[in-house]
DNA sequence: GCCCTACTGTCAGATTCTGGCAGTAGCAAT
DNA sequence: ATTGCTACTGCCAGAATCTGACAGTAGGGC
């Protein structure tokens, strides 16, 4: 195998343990000496890598992940592009950003006349939604990712308003309204909170006692019972 | 440069011109000898980059691109996943192919954690636009890439028809609906006609007399006059 | 204090890379 | 058909790089 080929199987092996892993399994894993890992190391972080080494520990990858190099055709580029662009337009503000970079990014290596006509925009996205929400959908989106409690101020349709407490575990987004897809503590049972509704959000440092994925799939299935598909 | 560099910026290279390079002008611009590039040349066709040689031209990249290997964090990927499946919602078949496909390659590559997220869709788009769309939106595209004409009936909002011919060169996508936006033969001026009020799509094999660069900010400029931003 | 680990320096041998040369073959214009 | 440009292959010797082994330093966890 070839240096470069190792240094791309090195990280996806980084990327599978999630732990941190010794140099020398990895050493062995790769059927090379502890020693050359190490400078394989070295040079990933030369280019980038976001790998790091503790002693007595071992080696973890950051979060943030290196694709690497991927064919796409330009019919998925041309899509990649609109549906990023796509999310550049929602009122979420971290998340529109992160879209606008990871555009900057695609564009920054395409070849120049696609570049020029993606720029151009043939395809084009309606205007941005209503930026009407009060709260940052990105305190959500972090709640739900670290299985964290919220807590926040809600008016329903009839204009009645109650604090709740609720387990976030998906975010929607349709076609004027985002909504918060939880589980409600004060009914006890699943609800959905349309986020313009939602005021006084507070992120509350307290995990919720059941897996995010587990809530999602006894929730879809409430949803398949009364609808079908 | 190590010979890993040294490939990447071949294939950008190669990226950057669309006519047939010869292997001693890449060479050149490489600094190396024309052995070795006919040796990285067959390294990256080995590793499947599209590269394809012709004897007494050159070399040229077929279309297909490979995205390098880039960096993105995990909001980054977060926005392109969301933004595909949106696409992968829209009722335009091919392109909406082209996002699943994207997805499943980027998907791939994730760590396994992070692609369980992915799979359980913490973030959710909202129900597929309605399909109502009678005509293939990917016979539009294709003309709007290729500067072609289209020819179809259209029904206006007062329920008269017409027959047009327009040199499209751009594809709204909004909430409900999908927008040609074209220069109209018939009234000598840009229109806009909502996807689902055409019918009897027609592709004409025959080029429009403009560049599709130069209509849309022609059709640009037309819009900043009456409405501010 | 002990063990495990990351990390660095050095060095000789293994491996790979590189450039030059010679030769074959395909494409295009003349 | 000839000429010129080009892609492509095989070969070889020297250059560059990589690799493993050993020795040694330093930091974290128990």
């Amino acid at each position: 195998m070839s240096r470069s080929e190792r240094l791309l199987d090195l990280i996806q092996r980084l990327r599978r343990h999630r732990r941190p892993v010794s140099g020398q399994v990895l050493a062995d894993e790769l059927g090379i000496s502890i020693r050359t890992l190490y400078r394989d190391i070295a040079t990933l972080q030369g280019q980038g890598a976001p790998i790091e080494g503790e002693a007595g520990l071992g080696y973890v990858l950051k979060p943030g992940f290196m694709l690497p190099p991927l064919m796409f055709s330009d019919e998925e580029i041309e899509a990649i592009v609109l549906g990023s662009r796509w999310v550049a337009k929602q009122p979420d503000q971290r998340l529109s950003a992160a879209a606008a970079n990871a555009l900057a990014k695609i564009a920054a290596v395409l070849p120049d006349d696609l570049r020029e006509d993606l720029d151009a925009s043939t395809l084009l996205v309606g205007p941005p939604a209503h930026a009407i929400e009060g709260i940052d959908l990105g305190t959500v989106r972090q709640a739900i990712r670290n299985e964290r409690k919220l807590g926040f101020l809600y008016r329903d349709a009839g204009g009645a308003a109650s604090q709740r407490v609720v387990w976030p575990f998906a975010l929607g987004f349709f076609d004027k309204v985002r909504v918060v897809v939880a589980w409600c503590e004060m009914r006890q049972d699943f609800r959905h909170f349309r986020a313009d509704r939602i005021s006084g959000l507070n992120a509350i440092d307290a995990r919720y006692p059941r897996r995010r994925q587990v809530l999602l799939k006894e929730w879809r299935a409430t949803l398949d019972k009364p609808r079908g598909s």
